[in-house]
DNA sequence: TAAAAATACTCCATAGGTATTTTAT
DNA sequence: ATAAAATACCTATGGAGTATTTTTA
């Protein structure tokens, strides 16, 4: 399973149908049909009922729901997290000083370093701002 | 991304080297490179630098390395508990009684009826056990 | 009969493998 | 000299698309 199954699964339920949710998607529907029975398969569990045209969860589906979308929220937070880290828009700046000039370094110029912990440059030819 | 990366970029930082880790992923070392350098690619971020043969954590890494383990932890949480909910390992009993009979229903036979209520069944014929 | 789902294919992107070279200690 | 990473290349699985048929309200 992988977290597509879980985004592809719980806008089906939200949708309650496999057409809809697929243009949600950006895909097509027979792919969509088909990645759901895959998930149910993988996990040995029937998720969702037919009642006509319209889908509904089981209790097992209920579960994977309920959990799928405490699951996405988090994944997005994380990817979203991690790219403003990179960008410099989060994250920690770590600010040496010797006597001759100031030095502001940032990861991941100075992987090395820690947080939270002074650094003296001894030999230090610029000052770098990121 | 996918939580397949996760797995990799968390067991990279946990071995500190490529090789063991692929050996541990039951994968070989290049794919392994590769998936990193992927992962980086798509966001926009470096997430390890080398240090010789070492790989050590950006600060972007870093987040991604603590906030992926419980990701991961989370993630197969809710596989095994889906399993287990389809497997009738968990999951909730309903159970409606009429005078002739007593029938005992379990989703995902009966997707329809809500936890923690009663229901009445008419013309029951049999009883189910699941 | 008019929706949506299932079926039956086709295609291709990419995950993963193998062989080799390069890099560092 | 040795161990690991990078590079280059190859293969094939399976994710996604299109066309069509089958359902069901």
């Amino acid at each position: 399973m992988e977290i597509r199954h879980v985004r592809y699964f719980v806008t089906v339920v939200q949708e309650g149908q496999i057409t809809t949710a697929a243009q949600k998607l950006n895909m097509a529907q027979p792919p969509l049909s088909q990645q759901i029975r895959r998930l149910e398969k993988e996990l040995g569990t029937q998720l969702l009922v037919r009642v006509g045209k319209k889908f509904l969860p089981t209790e097992a589906g209920e579960l994977l729901y309920e959990r799928g979308i405490e699951l996405l929220k988090e994944f997005d937070d994380v990817v979203d997290i991690v790219k403003d880290t990179g960008e410099g828009l989060r994250g920690t700046l770590q600010i040496g000083c010797v006597k001759s000039c100031f030095i502001i370094y940032q990861r991941p110029f100075a992987p090395f370093m820690n947080s939270g912990q002074m650094y003296i440059f001894r030999s230090c030819q610029e000052i770098l701002f990121s």
